[in-house]
DNA sequence: GATCGGTATTTTTTT
DNA sequence: AATACCGATC
């Protein structure tokens, strides 16, 4: 058993009735929700019975793993995942009681970007006037909400709200038609559907005897409620979250929905874990000092047993390139004691890994960037995808477009245009339903085509259907690879621009198809289709986090969102400037400001040993250099826990008053220090601002960073246990046993030649491939 | 119908 | 700086 303080044991053992565990940073909430689920079991209740929610599939897939051990086998049937999985697992059991089938497609938000655009197109609302993304998000706010369609156009007061109103319903017209739901539909059409249905409700209400909720500060409406119906008959709900770790009121998360928890669940036992087990005393004074700033927080404040330790380290730079340089040395001087995989850096905004990402490739410091632009995003991952949708269903219209496109086959714009308009004329006189995929079967018979395009229609069609007859029987990965063979698509690729590249990441895909089991769930075992559908309805489910290997023992960098529920003995928080953290739009009103504080809070709580905060005097942003004073969130440090160290000195204009130094800054400078922003100004006017670095000092100069060949780190020893050399024998996944032939690039740019005893020669990119020294 | 090149627009964070 | 979208040309 695990071993647990009292407030965690109480958590644990609590018996029935409502539960609410406020949980502050590194206080042990995943070890509470774990060991109470396993404990639960223990005490008799099947694991089918049990509803586990987590912010990421990741979350849950641990979660899960460390059930098992405690418990000693598999915990079949528990439904553990995020809400949006939960939704679309309950979406696809009760298809038939939906309007859509159980093969639907997620759209992401590209997709359903699109659809929007489409839908404005049907009721003539100029997309030069309105801007598709920013209809697209009202409508994702309104549904995250509960609002419906209909909901819109009543409260239209301003034009905005009005041409919501109009574009809504034929976006939902269109999602309908593609048999397709987005994103936030998923939990609509569940709540919908369990609030709505007696026999649904009463199904799953009646099964989920125990429900337990992680960080529920960051839920929303819309899982509020589905929380709320799916509680309401055994009320054995388990919530745990931190107020002070709220971080995404901007996609509709309602920090009441914590505050207010025990005034909708009466009779509810409140636990709150205070003690941190996770930083030294020195990082946790900086955090709750930062924290203790927001007005609207439950007041708490955590404690920990741990020494002092280091000092906050912070530290002002020139540029983020000078700033990555730093933290790269910094990490170097770490290195006695802590390994690369220890070592978290975090940003507000993805557009800050680059610098990062520079500096570390020219010092063959090995890293991985979790977020921006996830794998299954990718250009030519999301054409594969498309043909592969397009096979499970027929409906979905976007995924006919974009494969159809792709590679050209002699089909534009125009006349997928015709095709389109002549479709409904199609499918009337067929009986067949009003797809794009249904018109292109027919599509001789469509007025004013070509007679090429129509053929090509046609054959693209005729391809897609043969595809179609493969899957009840055939493995999702046979009607992939049948796929990429009929549609001539690795061919397509390799003529393109990074054509290895790119056909690397589709047989990373077909990789991933092939360790796809699926979920051990009794309810889908039997599906038709192969597993092809749960296996798109999975990826799209996918974050970036999700496929974070906390073991490469590379240098992770990621955006502070990202970072939520993790932690790293290292950590830096760079990019700490006004306008970017708190960022600029954000800090326009109180309450953003404090959600900025939040996050910031959440950075410096991911570290355990030593945290490093640097900000920057100037930024590069949208094409130009921008000064940049220290984030106000800076001047609330207790100083004693703080150390400035002696580099990055700044020596004003002669004459200005803005020679301060930062050079063991007491508080008092900091004030200067923002003053000093003006002097900046006046001196990049001049064409000088006036900084300089002393090497002598430890300072970073400007220099390239990569230029210098030392250190260099083997990357392949870093990833993974074991060397990667020419000659070696080694296994994959998918491929079976081969022998490297080459190796070339560095980083995570590695890639492996490899000639597989049964599949040819592929080269591979070593950081994603997955490969494993063959046995024996 | 496809390709090229220009211009406009963009940067917040993500399931 | 980078991308997306649009229009003109082949």
């Amino acid at each position: 058993m695990i071993s647990l303080n009292p407030e965690q044991r109480a958590a644990v053992e609590h018996a029935d009735g409502p539960l609410l565990v406020l949980a502050g940073a590194g206080s042990g909430k995943t070890r509470v929700l774990t060991a109470r689920i396993a404990r639960l079991l223990e005490t008799g209740v099947q694991p089918h019975r049990i509803l586990a929610v987590t912010f990421t599939n990741k979350a849950a897939e641990v979660m899960r793993q460390r059930i098992a051990s405690l418990v000693g086998h598999e915990p079949v049937g528990l439904w553990a995942g995020t809400f949006h999985s939960v939704c679309a697992r309950l979406l696809r059991l009760e298809a038939d009681r939906t309007d859509r089938t159980r093969s639907f497609t997620i759209y992401d938000e590209n997709d359903s970007q699109r659809a929007v655009k489409r839908a404005m197109e049907e009721v003539d609302v100029d997309p030069r006037r309105w801007s598709v993304a920013v209809l697209r998000a009202r409508i994702s706010d309104a549904k995250n909400a509960l609002v419906g369609p209909e909901g819109q156009v009543v409260t239209a007061f301003d034009p905005l709200s009005r041409v919501t109103g109009e574009v809504y319903p034929a976006y939902e017209r269109i999602l309908a038609s593609c048999n397709a739901y987005a994103f936030d539909d998923l939990l609509v059409r569940a709540v919908r559907l369990l609030e709505g249905d007696p026999h649904v409700r009463e199904k799953y209400g009646g099964r989920f005897a125990y429900i337990l909720v992680d960080e529920y500060q960051d839920t929303n409406h819309a899982q509020y409620r589905l929380v709320r119906v799916l509680a309401k008959v055994h009320g054995n709900l388990c919530v745990v979250g931190d107020d002070d770790q709220s971080i995404y009121g901007w996609r509709g998360a309602d920090i009441r929905n914590i505050l207010d928890f025990e005034r909708d669940f009466p009779g509810t036992t409140v636990v709150r874990l205070e003690q941190n087990y996770r930083s030294t005393g020195s990082i946790l004074e900086v955090a709750n000092a930062i924290i203790a700033r927001n007005r609207s927080r439950v007041e708490k404040r955590l404690r920990t047993d741990r020494p002092d330790g280091c000092r906050v380290v912070v530290s002002a730079l020139r540029d983020e390139r000078a700033e990555a340089a730093w933290t790269i040395r910094r990490i170097e001087s770490l290195r006695d004691s802590y390994t690369l995989g220890d070592v978290g850096i975090l940003y507000r905004t993805n557009a800050q890994s680059r610098a990062y990402e520079d500096a570390l490739r020219g010092a063959r410091m090995p890293y991985r960037v979790v977020g921006g632009i996830r794998f299954y995003e990718r250009r030519e991952v999301k054409d594969v995808l498309a043909y592969l949708q397009l096979v499970v269903n027929p409906a979905d219209d976007m995924a006919f477009l974009r494969a159809v496109s792709w590679p050209r086959r002699g089909v534009g714009a125009v006349s997928l245009e015709r095709l389109a308009a002549g479709r409904s004329r199609v499918a009337a006189g067929m009986g067949a339903d009003g797809s794009l995929l249904a018109a292109a079967a027919r599509a001789d018979e469509v007025e004013g085509l070509p007679v090429a395009a129509a053929k090509a229609l046609k054959t693209f069609a005729a391809g897609i259907e043969s595809l179609r007859t493969l899957l009840p029987e055939a493995p999702a990965v046979d009607v992939a690879e049948e796929c990429l063979r009929a549609f001539k698509l690795r061919s397509a690729l390799e003529a393109e621009e990074d054509g290895e590249d790119r056909v690397d990441n589709v047989d990373e895909l077909i990789a991933g198809m092939v360790s796809f089991s699926g979920e051990p769930l009794e309810e889908e075992v039997g599906t038709e289709g192969g597993g092809l559908e749960l296996f798109l309805q999975h990826v799209s489910l996918l974050s970036d986090v999700d496929q974070y290997d906390p073991e490469e023992g590379v240098v992770s960098l990621m955006t502070l969102h990202n970072a939520k529920g993790m932690e790293f003995p290292v950590v830096f928080v760079g990019g700490v400037g006004d306008g970017l953290l708190p960022l600029g739009r954000s800090a326009e009103t109180a309450e953003g400001v404090e959600e900025e504080r939040r996050l910031f809070y959440v950075g410096l709580t991911r570290a355990m040993d030593r945290l490093l905060v640097t900000h920057v005097a100037r930024r590069w942003r949208a094409g130009s250099s921008m000064p940049c004073a220290p984030s106000s969130f800076l001047e609330d440090l207790p100083e004693h826990a703080v150390e400035r160290p002696m580099f990055g000195v700044a020596v004003g204009p002669p004459g200005r008053r803005g020679s301060s130094s930062f050079r063991s800054a007491p508080r008092a400078t900091w004030a200067t220090a923002a003053g000093w922003t003006g002097g900046l100004d006046a001196a990049v006017d001049g064409g000088d601002f006036g900084w300089r670095y002393d090497p002598s000092m430890g300072g970073v100069d400007s220099t390239p960073v990569g230029t210098d060949p030392e250190p260099v780190y083997d990357y392949s020893e870093s990833q993974e246990p074991f060397e990667l050399t020419v000659g070696g024998r080694i296994a994959h996944p998918r491929f079976g046993h081969g022998t490297v032939v080459a190796l070339s690039g560095d980083g995570m740019g590695t890639k492996a030649r490899i000639e597989f005893d049964e599949s040819g020669v592929k080269t591979l990119l070593v950081a994603h491939a997955g490969l494993r020294p063959a046995p024996g």
